[in-house]
RNA sequence: CGGGGCGUGGCCCAGCGGCAGGGCGCCUGGUUUGGGACCAGGAGGUCGGCAGUUCGAAUCUGCCCGCCCCGACCA
């Protein structure tokens, strides 16, 4: 360690520096931080101040020792953003479809979102440990899981011939570790977690690092002995996850979300916004209601009540879809049913919702209880002897009727004849037809009314960087994980996992924070903090000044990224720059060493600024950002 | 798994029955140096694989493999 920077360094990392009352990444003091920054520990190579203390991390690099070289062409097979991006900068490698490398630019972030997490989840209680990727079969049979993932679950088989899976997530091992370590109610609460590689057959990877088949995976999993218990842990975690996103420079919506076929009562979803993620989450501006679109529900248009008609016959030649209808009869699609034919479990289901609103698959999965549904085709709709474009629950008994509560709000509506080319009007709820289920089964959309406030709800897309999960007793039962509870009586541990994909977390945040130059990366999680640029490196002057600098960013335990390359013009560097885009650049070059000045620029500003060489330093630590 | 697209030096692509090409990058020498330089010389490819058609196949046909996109799927 030698001397002058360990002690101020320790005190900028707890906050002390920051001025006017910004605190955007470290609100939250400074446990699990101590000392880990500032001390100049000798690398493995011997060159001093080059590693990160106790982290081991190389804090200093020059372009001309980096292994990776970034593109001068756009790969064309990379669509979105962070794919493109990451492939052009040199972060990542691809070895296969959804199976990549995670280059040294691109690692250097992912420990440095791995040790924010770590650090949360440490604050919150949780203790780290590591499982095998590695994993009979037989594990995942004790919980129907093997089936439940299905083709998902990568397998092979030992040279014994015993069947073995990896491992796409661990509850299984980790259920029973803690078997093997709680007896007691006085054992508990347990929160254990681990970050490490997880393997998920996916059908379709896309996007680079955001769907892949072998990723870096954060799952936390909370062992309670009762649901308050489990309330505490739960939040426990939904406010690390806020504090995770919020030290990575991520502004994510948190999404109340479906449980799943697993599941227990609470479920949310972190998404970061971006137009290119797989995800949509129905959202409220007004009150802050959040919901993905699978569980969001909004609240459409009330219809008066009207005194119930008698039911009556109209022809309508030709008239198949609800467009068509309310068109012909001139009234709104409001006031009539759609019905629509799914097969659950293989099983015919008829669905009947107003006819301006749309059935939502996962609540109406949810709703019947079924593991498998989609539409009915056309063969299959014939078969159960419905009359597709004009159909209505009016008369069909031997078929399962589900009903959205749609149904029940307004009178005298026009269904489907159950005969082509016409329809009946004045079909009252429940006294023309009944159902076997009546619950909500519509689709949430934007404009409709927040079910909190009633403002309207807007859609935003995003991808899903975190979720969270009360998942009740399933495993412990499966499993048998129990404890004793104060009566001497065996109970089952209730349980709840946590997840956050590191390299998703990365692919989002490039997602969100590039421009038409490439990428600008939040401080927290850049690589570097500075890239230094030595214009006209065969200038003596030059070299020797941007040498210097180097050696004193490196020396103030500055994380810096030298680019000292002599047969680069000016253009490819810059360009360089502005594609990997850490948060500084700083320029020298014959200009401004002869004025004695670097040129200062941040990533996120259109404009530079001439700082004085002797000054650089301080510049940058009085950025409470930059690390 | 359905639909679409694409596989040609390290990268981006052209060529689509008759000698395998261009740009970038790379190597050597020289000139250049604030937004993807210039000159000269050079290295580098069983054209994804297999089979077939043909005097002759990167080019036509069939099968297979791989990659990308849309959808399905995504406790």
């Amino acid at each position: 360690m030698r001397g002058k920077r360990s002690g101020r360094s320790q005190g900028r990392r707890c906050g002390h520096r920051r001025r006017g009352g910004e605190s955007h990444y470290f609100p939250q003091g400074c446990e699990g931080q101590g000392g880990s920054r500032g001390r100049h520990a000798d690398g493995p190579d011997g060159r001093g101040g080059e590693y990160s203390g106790s982290r081991w991390f190389r804090r200093v690099m020059k372009v001309t020792q980096l292994v990776t070289k970034s593109l001068r062409d756009d790969p064309p097979e990379a669509e979105t953003a962070s794919h493109r991006l990451m492939l052009r900068a040199g972060l990542i490698y691809q070895v296969a479809a959804g199976i990549y490398a995670s280059l040294p630019l691109a690692y250097k972030s992912l420990r440095k979102i791995e040790n924010i997490i770590r650090e949360e989840m440490d604050r919150a209680g949780g203790q780290e440990l590591l499982m095998p990727a590695l994993q009979p079969l037989e594990l995942w049979e004790q919980t129907g899981r093997g089936a439940a993932f299905g083709d998902n679950l990568f397998s092979l088989e030992d040279r014994r011939g015993r069947p073995m899976v990896l491992a796409p997530t661990h509850e299984e091992v980790v259920t029973g570790i803690v078997k093997a370590n709680v007896q007691s109610y006085r054992d508990l609460p347990v929160i254990l977690y681990q970050i490490q590689t997880k393997f998920r057959d996916e059908p379709r990877p896309r996007a680079g690092l955001v769907r892949v088949r072998e990723f870096a995976m954060k799952d936390a999993y909370s062992f309670n002995a009762d649901e308050e218990s489990l309330d505490d842990s739960y939040q426990a975690m939904a406010q690390a996850y806020k504090n995770i996103y919020r030290r990575c420079g991520l502004p994510v919506l948190m999404a109340e979300a479906d449980s799943g076929a697993i599941g227990g009562k609470d479920s949310h979803e972190f998404i970061l916004a971006t137009p290119t993620g797989e995800d949509t989450v129905i959202t409220c501006p007004a009150c802050g209601y959040t919901a993905n679109a699978e569980k969001a529900s909004g609240v459409y248009h009330e219809l008066p009540a009207e005194d119930e008609e008698s039911l009556e016959a109209v022809s309508t030649p030709g008239v198949k879809t609800i467009d068509g209808l309310a068109q012909y009869l001139n009234i709104s699609d409001e006031k009539t049913f759609k019905a629509v034919f799914y097969m659950a479990d293989g099983e015919v289901v008829f669905v009947t919702i107003r006819g301006d609103l749309e059935v939502n698959d996962i609540k109406l999965k949810n709703a019947l209880r079924a593991s498998d549904l989609r539409l009915a085709d056309d063969q299959e709709v014939a078969k159960a002897g419905l009359v597709a474009g004009s159909a209505s629950a009016i008369g069909i008994h031997d078929i399962k009727r589900v009903g959205d509560l749609s149904i029940t709000r307004g009178n005298n509506f026009v269904v489907g004849g159950n005969k082509p080319d016409t329809h009946l009007r004045g079909a009252n709820y429940p006294r023309d037809f009944q159902v076997d289920i009546l619950t909500d089964i519509a689709l949430a959309r934007p404009g409709q009314g927040c079910p909190n406030c009633g403002q309207p709800l807007e859609a935003v897309r995003g991808v899903e960087v975190g979720h969270i999960f009360k998942l009740g007793t399933f495993f412990s039962e499966a499993l048998g994980a129990n404890y004793l509870d104060r009566e001497g009586q065996h109970q089952p541990i209730i349980m709840g996992c946590y997840g956050i994909g590191v390299g998703r977390l990365l692919a989002a945040a490039i997602e969100q924070n590039h421009d038409d130059k490439g990428i600008m990366f939040p401080a927290p999680i850049a690589p570097y903090q500075v890239h230094l640029v030595g214009l006209n490196l065969a200038d003596e002057q030059v070299t020797e000044e941007a040498e210097r600098l180097y050696q004193e960013l490196k020396d103030q335990g500055i994380e810096v990224l030298y680019d000292d390359r002599t047969d680069q013009t000016a253009g490819v560097k810059l360009n360089d720059v502005d594609l990997l885009g850490l948060p500084v650049r700083l320029v020298v070059s014959p200009r401004n060493v002869k004025a004695g000045v670097v040129e200062f620029k941040q990533r996120l500003d259109e404009t530079s600024s001439l700082v004085p060489a002797g000054e650089v330093v301080a510049t940058l630590q009085a950025m409470p950002e930059i690390t």
